[in-house]
DNA sequence: CCCTATATTTCGGTA
DNA sequence: TACCGAAGTATAGGG
Protein backbone atom coordinates (compact mmCIF):
# COMPACT_ATOMS: atom_id res chain seq x y z
CA UNK A 1 0.00 0.00 0.00
CA UNK A 2 1.26 3.72 -0.81
CA UNK A 3 0.25 6.93 1.01
CA UNK A 4 0.43 9.88 -0.64
CA UNK A 5 -0.66 13.73 0.78
CA UNK A 6 -0.72 15.76 -1.90
CA UNK A 7 -2.92 19.16 -2.76
CA UNK A 8 -4.16 17.60 -5.82
CA UNK A 9 -7.60 18.08 -8.10
CA UNK A 10 -9.26 15.31 -9.10
CA UNK A 11 -11.55 14.00 -11.93
CA UNK A 12 -14.14 11.23 -12.52
CA UNK A 13 -16.02 10.15 -15.21
CA UNK A 14 -17.81 7.29 -15.51
CA UNK A 15 -21.26 6.43 -14.50
CA UNK A 16 -21.62 10.28 -13.65
CA UNK A 17 -18.82 13.05 -13.78
CA UNK A 18 -17.21 14.98 -10.83
CA UNK A 19 -14.81 17.00 -9.96
CA UNK A 20 -12.72 17.66 -6.70
CA UNK A 21 -11.18 21.25 -6.37
CA UNK A 22 -7.73 21.76 -5.57
CA UNK A 23 -6.48 21.27 -1.70
CA UNK A 24 -4.63 19.03 0.20
CA UNK A 25 -5.40 14.88 0.55
CA UNK A 26 -5.16 11.65 1.46
CA UNK A 27 -4.24 9.67 -2.12
CA UNK A 28 -4.34 5.31 -0.86
CA UNK A 29 -3.03 3.38 -3.83
CA UNK A 30 -4.33 -0.31 -2.79
CA UNK A 31 -2.06 -3.89 -3.50
CA UNK A 32 -4.81 -4.38 -6.44
CA UNK A 33 -4.17 -0.67 -8.11
CA UNK A 34 -7.07 0.63 -6.53
CA UNK A 35 -7.19 4.01 -5.69
CA UNK A 36 -9.02 6.03 -2.84
CA UNK A 37 -9.01 10.00 -2.32
CA UNK A 38 -9.32 11.15 1.46
CA UNK A 39 -10.29 14.03 3.14
CA UNK A 40 -9.49 14.74 6.87
CA UNK A 41 -13.37 14.23 7.30
CA UNK A 42 -16.41 13.10 6.62
CA UNK A 43 -16.93 9.20 7.22
CA UNK A 44 -15.67 5.98 5.90
CA UNK A 45 -16.25 6.87 2.26
CA UNK A 46 -13.81 8.28 0.07
CA UNK A 47 -14.27 11.54 -1.55
CA UNK A 48 -13.52 9.88 -4.99
CA UNK A 49 -12.15 6.36 -5.64
CA UNK A 50 -11.65 3.80 -8.20
CA UNK A 51 -12.27 0.13 -7.52
CA UNK A 52 -10.85 -2.62 -8.39
CA UNK A 53 -9.94 -4.37 -11.11
CA UNK A 54 -8.14 -0.81 -12.56
CA UNK A 55 -4.99 0.09 -13.35
CA UNK A 56 -2.78 3.20 -12.28
CA UNK A 57 -0.64 4.98 -14.72
CA UNK A 58 1.61 8.18 -14.04
CA UNK A 59 2.46 10.36 -16.62
CA UNK A 60 4.22 13.73 -16.74
CA UNK A 61 2.39 17.25 -17.46
CA UNK A 62 2.20 18.66 -20.88
CA UNK A 63 3.83 22.59 -20.95
CA UNK A 64 -0.05 24.11 -20.18
CA UNK A 65 -0.39 21.73 -17.47
CA UNK A 66 3.06 22.18 -15.96
CA UNK A 67 1.84 26.17 -16.43
CA UNK A 68 -0.80 25.71 -14.51
CA UNK A 69 0.90 24.25 -11.12
CA UNK A 70 0.75 20.27 -12.34
CA UNK A 71 3.98 18.05 -11.59
CA UNK A 72 2.19 14.48 -12.11
CA UNK A 73 -0.77 13.10 -13.46
CA UNK A 74 -2.07 10.27 -12.00
CA UNK A 75 -4.73 8.01 -14.59
CA UNK A 76 -6.97 5.44 -13.28
CA UNK A 77 -8.12 3.33 -15.17
CA UNK A 78 -11.12 1.03 -14.79
CA UNK A 79 -10.61 -2.77 -16.48
CA UNK A 80 -14.17 -3.10 -17.37
CA UNK A 81 -15.96 -0.17 -17.58
CA UNK A 82 -14.67 2.91 -19.14
CA UNK A 83 -14.59 4.72 -16.01
CA UNK A 84 -11.66 6.86 -15.64
CA UNK A 85 -9.99 8.90 -12.60
CA UNK A 86 -7.59 11.54 -13.02
CA UNK A 87 -5.68 12.66 -10.25
CA UNK A 88 -3.27 16.39 -11.31
CA UNK A 89 -0.94 16.46 -8.47
CA UNK A 90 0.39 19.88 -7.92
CA UNK A 91 2.70 19.10 -4.82
CA UNK A 92 3.27 16.07 -2.83
CA UNK A 93 4.24 16.71 0.82
CA UNK A 94 4.52 12.44 1.74
CA UNK A 95 5.17 9.29 -0.04
CA UNK A 96 5.46 6.15 1.68
CA UNK A 97 4.98 2.67 0.91
CA UNK A 98 4.19 -0.21 3.29
CA UNK A 99 3.96 -4.37 3.01
CA UNK A 100 0.69 -5.10 4.84
CA UNK A 101 -0.13 -8.84 3.13
CA UNK A 102 -3.01 -10.60 2.98
CA UNK A 103 -5.91 -9.72 5.36
CA UNK A 104 -7.44 -12.85 7.84
CA UNK A 105 -10.64 -10.48 6.97
CA UNK A 106 -13.86 -9.42 9.51
CA UNK A 107 -15.79 -12.02 11.69
CA UNK A 108 -19.47 -10.85 12.30
CA UNK A 109 -21.74 -11.91 14.99
CA UNK A 110 -25.30 -11.29 13.26
CA UNK A 111 -27.87 -8.59 13.12
CA UNK A 112 -30.80 -9.97 11.72
CA UNK A 113 -30.31 -13.66 11.48
CA UNK A 114 -29.92 -13.30 15.26
CA UNK A 115 -33.22 -11.14 15.67
CA UNK A 116 -34.75 -14.43 13.79
CA UNK A 117 -33.18 -17.16 15.49
CA UNK A 118 -34.36 -15.61 18.58
CA UNK A 119 -37.89 -14.68 17.49
CA UNK A 120 -38.08 -18.38 16.30
CA UNK A 121 -36.91 -19.93 19.88
CA UNK A 122 -39.37 -17.17 21.87
CA UNK A 123 -42.18 -17.50 18.97
CA UNK A 124 -44.56 -17.01 21.83
CA UNK A 125 -43.77 -13.77 21.51
CA UNK A 126 -46.20 -13.48 18.63
CA UNK A 127 -49.07 -14.52 21.15
CA UNK A 128 -49.88 -17.20 23.21
CA UNK A 129 -50.80 -20.74 21.76
CA UNK A 130 -47.99 -20.02 18.73
CA UNK A 131 -46.01 -22.64 17.22
CA UNK A 132 -43.12 -22.24 15.09
CA UNK A 133 -43.03 -24.02 11.75
CA UNK A 134 -40.03 -23.48 9.96
CA UNK A 135 -37.72 -20.78 9.57
CA UNK A 136 -37.25 -19.08 5.91
CA UNK A 137 -40.21 -20.93 4.46
CA UNK A 138 -39.16 -20.92 0.97
CA UNK A 139 -42.40 -19.87 -1.40
CA UNK A 140 -42.20 -19.37 -5.26
CA UNK A 141 -40.86 -15.53 -4.94
CA UNK A 142 -38.61 -16.12 -2.58
CA UNK A 143 -38.33 -17.01 1.14
CA UNK A 144 -40.72 -16.14 4.26
CA UNK A 145 -38.68 -15.14 7.32
CA UNK A 146 -40.41 -17.21 10.03
CA UNK A 147 -43.68 -19.73 9.22
CA UNK A 148 -45.83 -20.25 12.15
CA UNK A 149 -49.27 -21.46 13.38
CA UNK A 150 -51.60 -19.49 16.00
CA UNK A 151 -53.66 -21.08 18.62
CA UNK A 152 -56.29 -22.26 15.95
CA UNK A 153 -53.64 -23.67 14.16
CA UNK A 154 -54.03 -21.62 11.28
CA UNK A 155 -50.77 -20.38 9.00
CA UNK A 156 -48.90 -17.06 10.17
CA UNK A 157 -46.42 -15.60 8.12
CA UNK A 158 -44.05 -13.31 9.84
CA UNK A 159 -41.64 -10.49 7.99
CA UNK A 160 -38.47 -9.44 9.98
CA UNK A 161 -36.31 -6.50 9.93
CA UNK A 162 -34.57 -4.54 12.02
CA UNK A 163 -36.04 -0.95 10.74
CA UNK A 164 -39.96 -1.59 9.70
CA UNK A 165 -40.40 0.22 6.51
CA UNK A 166 -42.39 0.45 3.76
CA UNK A 167 -40.56 -2.16 1.77
CA UNK A 168 -40.81 -4.69 4.19
CA UNK A 169 -44.79 -4.43 3.95
CA UNK A 170 -44.83 -4.86 0.25
CA UNK A 171 -42.73 -7.57 0.55
CA UNK A 172 -45.32 -8.94 3.22
CA UNK A 173 -47.94 -8.17 1.28
CA UNK A 174 -46.35 -10.37 -2.26
CA UNK A 175 -45.86 -13.27 0.33
CA UNK A 176 -49.46 -13.44 1.49
CA UNK A 177 -51.49 -13.40 -1.34
CA UNK A 178 -49.78 -16.31 -3.14
CA UNK A 179 -49.81 -17.93 0.19
CA UNK A 180 -53.38 -17.48 0.30
CA UNK A 181 -53.96 -18.76 -3.36
CA UNK A 182 -52.73 -21.94 -1.66
CA UNK A 183 -55.22 -24.22 -0.45
CA UNK A 184 -53.10 -26.19 2.16
CA UNK A 185 -51.97 -22.67 3.64
CA UNK A 186 -55.03 -20.46 3.49
CA UNK A 187 -56.34 -18.59 5.23
CA UNK A 188 -52.65 -16.72 5.96
CA UNK A 189 -52.07 -13.96 8.63
CA UNK A 190 -49.36 -11.99 8.52
CA UNK A 191 -47.15 -10.28 11.39
CA UNK A 192 -45.11 -7.38 10.47
CA UNK A 193 -42.37 -7.86 13.25
CA UNK A 194 -39.34 -5.20 13.53
CA UNK A 195 -37.54 -3.66 16.12
CA UNK A 196 -38.48 -0.43 15.15
CA UNK A 197 -41.43 0.46 12.83
CA UNK A 198 -41.84 3.89 10.99
CA UNK A 199 -45.58 4.73 11.53
CA UNK A 200 -46.17 4.73 7.25
CA UNK A 201 -45.13 1.62 7.36
CA UNK A 202 -47.45 0.62 10.07
CA UNK A 203 -50.18 2.40 8.85
CA UNK A 204 -50.04 0.56 5.59
CA UNK A 205 -49.45 -2.71 7.14
CA UNK A 206 -52.62 -2.30 9.59
CA UNK A 207 -54.74 -0.97 6.21
CA UNK A 208 -54.07 -4.20 4.87
CA UNK A 209 -54.97 -6.54 7.89
CA UNK A 210 -51.12 -6.97 8.45
CA UNK A 211 -50.07 -7.27 12.80
CA UNK A 212 -46.99 -5.31 13.63
CA UNK A 213 -44.68 -6.56 16.41
CA UNK A 214 -42.37 -3.97 18.01
CA UNK A 215 -39.72 -6.21 18.64
CA UNK A 216 -37.01 -5.35 22.08
CA UNK A 217 -33.67 -7.46 20.68
CA UNK A 218 -31.75 -6.41 24.26
CA UNK A 219 -34.74 -7.95 25.98
CA UNK A 220 -34.82 -11.01 23.31
CA UNK A 221 -31.03 -11.46 23.66
CA UNK A 222 -31.16 -11.09 27.68
CA UNK A 223 -34.08 -14.03 27.66
CA UNK A 224 -31.47 -16.18 25.07
CA UNK A 225 -28.68 -17.89 27.13
CA UNK A 226 -26.10 -15.00 26.49
CA UNK A 227 -23.50 -16.35 24.24
CA UNK A 228 -22.23 -14.16 22.30
CA UNK A 229 -20.62 -11.55 24.63
CA UNK A 230 -17.26 -10.44 23.70
CA UNK A 231 -16.92 -7.33 26.25
CA UNK B 1 -4.73 13.30 9.71
CA UNK B 2 -2.71 10.33 10.95
CA UNK B 3 -1.74 7.85 9.46
CA UNK B 4 -0.37 4.70 11.18
CA UNK B 5 0.44 1.47 9.48
CA UNK B 6 0.37 -1.24 12.92
CA UNK B 7 0.61 -4.86 13.33
CA UNK B 8 -3.08 -4.94 15.35
CA UNK B 9 -6.40 -7.09 16.20
CA UNK B 10 -9.50 -5.10 16.53
CA UNK B 11 -12.90 -5.67 18.37
CA UNK B 12 -16.00 -3.86 17.48
CA UNK B 13 -18.96 -3.88 19.98
CA UNK B 14 -22.31 -1.50 18.65
CA UNK B 15 -25.07 -2.40 16.55
CA UNK B 16 -23.39 -5.85 15.73
CA UNK B 17 -20.23 -7.21 17.21
CA UNK B 18 -17.05 -8.22 15.01
CA UNK B 19 -13.79 -9.23 15.38
CA UNK B 20 -10.27 -8.72 13.09
CA UNK B 21 -7.68 -10.77 13.41
CA UNK B 22 -3.91 -9.89 14.15
CA UNK B 23 -2.29 -8.48 10.79
CA UNK B 24 -0.93 -5.76 9.55
CA UNK B 25 -3.30 -2.58 9.01
CA UNK B 26 -3.55 1.04 8.18
CA UNK B 27 -4.93 2.86 11.03
CA UNK B 28 -6.43 6.28 9.44
CA UNK B 29 -6.92 8.99 12.22
CA UNK B 30 -9.05 11.59 10.89
CA UNK B 31 -9.41 15.11 11.91
CA UNK B 32 -13.08 14.77 13.41
CA UNK B 33 -11.77 12.03 15.60
CA UNK B 34 -13.19 9.22 13.60
CA UNK B 35 -10.97 6.18 12.65
CA UNK B 36 -10.89 4.11 9.77
CA UNK B 37 -9.30 0.19 9.30
CA UNK B 38 -8.07 -0.32 5.67
CA UNK B 39 -6.41 -3.73 4.83
CA UNK B 40 -4.92 -3.89 1.42
CA UNK B 41 -7.74 -4.45 -0.15
CA UNK B 42 -10.88 -4.75 -1.34
CA UNK B 43 -12.59 -1.64 -2.07
CA UNK B 44 -13.21 2.03 -0.14
CA UNK B 45 -15.12 0.39 2.63
CA UNK B 46 -12.87 -0.17 5.45
CA UNK B 47 -12.61 -3.36 7.86
CA UNK B 48 -13.87 -1.61 9.81
CA UNK B 49 -13.97 2.00 11.30
CA UNK B 50 -15.90 4.45 14.21
CA UNK B 51 -17.59 7.20 12.56
CA UNK B 52 -17.65 10.96 14.07
CA UNK B 53 -18.57 11.91 16.62
CA UNK B 54 -16.39 10.32 18.28
CA UNK B 55 -13.40 10.18 20.56
CA UNK B 56 -10.41 8.23 20.68
CA UNK B 57 -8.25 7.32 24.19
CA UNK B 58 -5.12 5.36 24.19
CA UNK B 59 -3.74 3.41 27.30
CA UNK B 60 -1.15 1.15 28.48
CA UNK B 61 -1.89 -2.85 28.01
CA UNK B 62 -2.46 -4.18 31.89
CA UNK B 63 0.09 -7.33 32.44
CA UNK B 64 -1.81 -9.74 30.51
CA UNK B 65 -2.63 -7.93 27.69
CA UNK B 66 1.38 -7.12 27.45
CA UNK B 67 2.27 -10.70 27.63
CA UNK B 68 0.41 -11.58 24.37
CA UNK B 69 2.34 -8.99 22.71
CA UNK B 70 -0.22 -5.81 23.02
CA UNK B 71 2.35 -2.42 23.28
CA UNK B 72 -0.68 -0.01 23.19
CA UNK B 73 -4.31 -0.35 23.36
CA UNK B 74 -6.66 2.35 21.61
CA UNK B 75 -10.66 2.67 22.46
CA UNK B 76 -12.72 4.71 20.15
CA UNK B 77 -16.01 5.71 21.36
CA UNK B 78 -18.90 6.88 20.20
CA UNK B 79 -20.50 9.78 21.85
CA UNK B 80 -24.36 8.81 21.06
CA UNK B 81 -24.18 5.52 20.45
CA UNK B 82 -22.91 2.76 22.98
CA UNK B 83 -21.04 1.83 19.78
CA UNK B 84 -16.97 1.32 20.93
CA UNK B 85 -13.70 0.01 18.78
CA UNK B 86 -11.03 -0.98 20.35
CA UNK B 87 -7.41 -2.14 18.83
CA UNK B 88 -4.83 -3.78 20.07
CA UNK B 89 -1.84 -2.48 18.65
CA UNK B 90 1.31 -5.21 18.86
CA UNK B 91 3.91 -3.68 16.72
CA UNK B 92 4.20 0.12 15.27
CA UNK B 93 5.52 0.14 11.55
CA UNK B 94 5.21 3.55 10.34
CA UNK B 95 3.46 7.07 11.91
CA UNK B 96 2.62 10.29 10.45
CA UNK B 97 0.70 13.26 11.12
CA UNK B 98 -0.11 15.74 8.13
CA UNK B 99 -2.03 18.99 8.13
CA UNK B 100 -4.97 18.51 5.12
CA UNK B 101 -7.01 21.88 6.23
CA UNK B 102 -11.45 21.34 5.05
CA UNK B 103 -12.18 20.13 1.59
CA UNK B 104 -14.18 22.15 -0.79
CA UNK B 105 -16.02 18.92 -1.37
CA UNK B 106 -16.89 16.97 -4.64
CA UNK B 107 -19.21 18.26 -7.27
CA UNK B 108 -21.21 16.30 -9.14
CA UNK B 109 -22.97 16.23 -12.44
CA UNK B 110 -26.11 14.27 -12.63
CA UNK B 111 -27.87 10.86 -12.91
CA UNK B 112 -31.57 10.50 -12.44
CA UNK B 113 -31.58 14.06 -12.53
CA UNK B 114 -29.94 14.49 -15.71
CA UNK B 115 -32.30 11.43 -16.86
CA UNK B 116 -35.28 13.04 -16.35
CA UNK B 117 -34.22 16.47 -17.70
CA UNK B 118 -33.65 14.67 -20.77
CA UNK B 119 -36.50 12.55 -21.04
CA UNK B 120 -38.48 15.55 -20.11
CA UNK B 121 -36.98 17.64 -23.56
CA UNK B 122 -37.29 14.14 -25.39
CA UNK B 123 -40.94 13.44 -24.40
CA UNK B 124 -42.05 11.97 -27.96
CA UNK B 125 -39.61 8.95 -26.49
CA UNK B 126 -42.65 8.14 -24.43
CA UNK B 127 -44.78 8.01 -27.86
CA UNK B 128 -45.81 10.03 -30.43
CA UNK B 129 -47.84 13.15 -29.74
CA UNK B 130 -47.22 12.76 -25.84
CA UNK B 131 -46.52 16.26 -24.60
CA UNK B 132 -44.83 17.11 -21.01
CA UNK B 133 -47.27 18.59 -17.96
CA UNK B 134 -44.46 19.31 -15.63
CA UNK B 135 -41.80 17.44 -14.47
CA UNK B 136 -42.15 16.73 -10.23
CA UNK B 137 -45.36 16.68 -10.17
CA UNK B 138 -46.63 16.93 -6.65
CA UNK B 139 -49.10 14.59 -4.68
CA UNK B 140 -50.01 13.86 -1.27
CA UNK B 141 -47.81 10.91 -1.34
CA UNK B 142 -44.51 12.50 -3.18
CA UNK B 143 -43.43 13.63 -6.53
CA UNK B 144 -44.24 11.74 -9.39
CA UNK B 145 -40.72 12.21 -11.35
CA UNK B 146 -43.03 13.54 -14.74
CA UNK B 147 -46.61 14.04 -15.85
CA UNK B 148 -47.31 13.96 -19.32
CA UNK B 149 -50.26 13.44 -21.68
CA UNK B 150 -50.61 11.25 -24.88
CA UNK B 151 -51.60 11.77 -28.09
CA UNK B 152 -55.40 11.26 -26.56
CA UNK B 153 -55.06 14.44 -24.42
CA UNK B 154 -54.96 11.14 -21.09
CA UNK B 155 -52.57 11.74 -18.16
CA UNK B 156 -49.43 9.71 -18.30
CA UNK B 157 -47.48 9.76 -14.92
CA UNK B 158 -43.73 8.65 -15.27
CA UNK B 159 -41.96 6.71 -12.57
CA UNK B 160 -37.81 7.26 -13.52
CA UNK B 161 -35.33 5.10 -12.38
CA UNK B 162 -31.70 4.29 -13.31
CA UNK B 163 -32.11 0.79 -12.35
CA UNK B 164 -35.93 -0.19 -12.55
CA UNK B 165 -36.58 -2.64 -9.46
CA UNK B 166 -39.78 -4.06 -8.01
CA UNK B 167 -39.99 -0.94 -5.75
CA UNK B 168 -40.27 1.82 -8.69
CA UNK B 169 -43.09 0.05 -9.67
CA UNK B 170 -44.00 -0.30 -6.40
CA UNK B 171 -43.76 3.40 -6.10
CA UNK B 172 -45.59 4.23 -9.45
CA UNK B 173 -48.42 1.88 -8.15
CA UNK B 174 -49.21 4.00 -5.00
CA UNK B 175 -49.19 7.22 -7.60
CA UNK B 176 -51.38 5.49 -9.89
CA UNK B 177 -54.00 4.30 -7.21
CA UNK B 178 -53.89 8.08 -5.79
CA UNK B 179 -53.96 9.84 -8.79
CA UNK B 180 -56.95 8.16 -10.34
CA UNK B 181 -59.14 9.21 -7.75
CA UNK B 182 -58.62 12.40 -8.75
CA UNK B 183 -61.38 12.81 -11.63
CA UNK B 184 -59.94 15.93 -12.68
CA UNK B 185 -56.68 13.62 -13.50
CA UNK B 186 -58.32 10.05 -14.00
CA UNK B 187 -57.39 8.28 -16.08
CA UNK B 188 -53.84 8.13 -15.33
CA UNK B 189 -51.77 5.29 -16.95
CA UNK B 190 -48.31 4.62 -15.97
CA UNK B 191 -44.80 4.13 -17.37
CA UNK B 192 -41.92 2.57 -15.79
CA UNK B 193 -38.81 4.38 -17.37
CA UNK B 194 -35.21 3.02 -16.90
CA UNK B 195 -31.87 2.67 -18.26
CA UNK B 196 -32.21 -1.26 -17.31
CA UNK B 197 -35.46 -2.77 -15.93
CA UNK B 198 -35.13 -6.28 -14.01
CA UNK B 199 -36.92 -8.70 -15.49
CA UNK B 200 -38.74 -9.01 -12.11
CA UNK B 201 -39.94 -5.48 -11.96
CA UNK B 202 -40.89 -5.59 -15.85
CA UNK B 203 -43.49 -8.88 -15.19
CA UNK B 204 -44.75 -7.11 -12.01
CA UNK B 205 -45.24 -3.87 -13.91
CA UNK B 206 -46.72 -5.57 -16.78
CA UNK B 207 -49.03 -7.30 -14.82
CA UNK B 208 -50.62 -4.46 -13.01
CA UNK B 209 -50.84 -2.25 -16.68
CA UNK B 210 -47.77 -0.92 -16.44
CA UNK B 211 -45.72 -0.16 -19.30
CA UNK B 212 -42.18 -0.46 -19.63
CA UNK B 213 -39.68 1.77 -21.02
CA UNK B 214 -35.52 1.30 -21.23
CA UNK B 215 -34.01 4.42 -21.99
CA UNK B 216 -30.57 4.57 -23.69
CA UNK B 217 -28.89 7.25 -21.46
CA UNK B 218 -25.89 7.87 -24.45
CA UNK B 219 -28.22 7.82 -27.00
CA UNK B 220 -30.39 10.44 -25.33
CA UNK B 221 -27.17 12.55 -24.27
CA UNK B 222 -25.87 12.20 -27.83
CA UNK B 223 -29.50 14.10 -29.38
CA UNK B 224 -28.97 16.90 -26.32
CA UNK B 225 -25.99 19.68 -26.84
CA UNK B 226 -23.98 18.28 -25.26
CA UNK B 227 -22.19 20.71 -23.11
CA UNK B 228 -21.33 18.46 -20.33
CA UNK B 229 -18.67 16.48 -21.30
CA UNK B 230 -15.24 16.49 -19.34
CA UNK B 231 -12.81 15.13 -21.68
C1' DC C 1 -34.61 18.11 12.64
C1' DC C 2 -36.75 14.01 10.79
C1' DC C 3 -37.97 11.43 6.90
C1' DT C 4 -37.29 9.81 2.11
C1' DA C 5 -34.85 8.26 -1.81
C1' DT C 6 -30.43 7.52 -4.05
C1' DA C 7 -25.67 5.52 -4.49
C1' DT C 8 -19.56 5.49 -9.07
C1' DT C 9 -23.10 2.20 -3.27
C1' DT C 10 -20.45 -2.47 -1.19
C1' DC C 11 -21.18 -7.06 0.53
C1' DG C 12 -22.94 -11.45 1.25
C1' DG C 13 -26.15 -14.85 0.04
C1' DT C 14 -28.30 -18.23 -3.19
C1' DA C 15 -30.07 -20.05 -7.56
C1' DT D 1 -21.99 -16.04 -12.60
C1' DA D 2 -25.91 -13.27 -11.95
C1' DC D 3 -29.53 -11.61 -9.26
C1' DC D 4 -31.45 -10.11 -4.94
C1' DG D 5 -31.59 -8.21 -0.35
C1' DA D 6 -29.19 -6.03 3.63
C1' DA D 7 -25.83 -2.60 5.48
C1' DG D 8 -22.72 -0.53 11.99
C1' DT D 9 -24.84 1.47 5.10
C1' DA D 10 -23.55 7.18 3.80
C1' DT D 11 -25.43 11.17 1.78
C1' DA D 12 -28.26 14.62 -0.20
C1' DG D 13 -32.72 16.89 -0.53
C1' DG D 14 -37.42 18.20 1.02
C1' DG D 15 -41.07 19.15 4.49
Amino acid sequence: MRLVIARCSVDYAGRLQAHLPLATRLLMVKGDGSLLVHSDGGSYKPLNWMSPPCTLATSEPDDEQRAAGIVELWTVTHKKTADRLIVSIHEVLHDSAHELGIDPGLQKNGVEAHLQKLLAEQIELLGEGHRLVRREYMTAIGPVDILATDASGASVAVELKRRGDIDGVEQLTRYLELMNRDPLLAPVTGVFAAQEIKPQARTLAEDRGIRCLVLDYDAMRGVDDGDSRLF
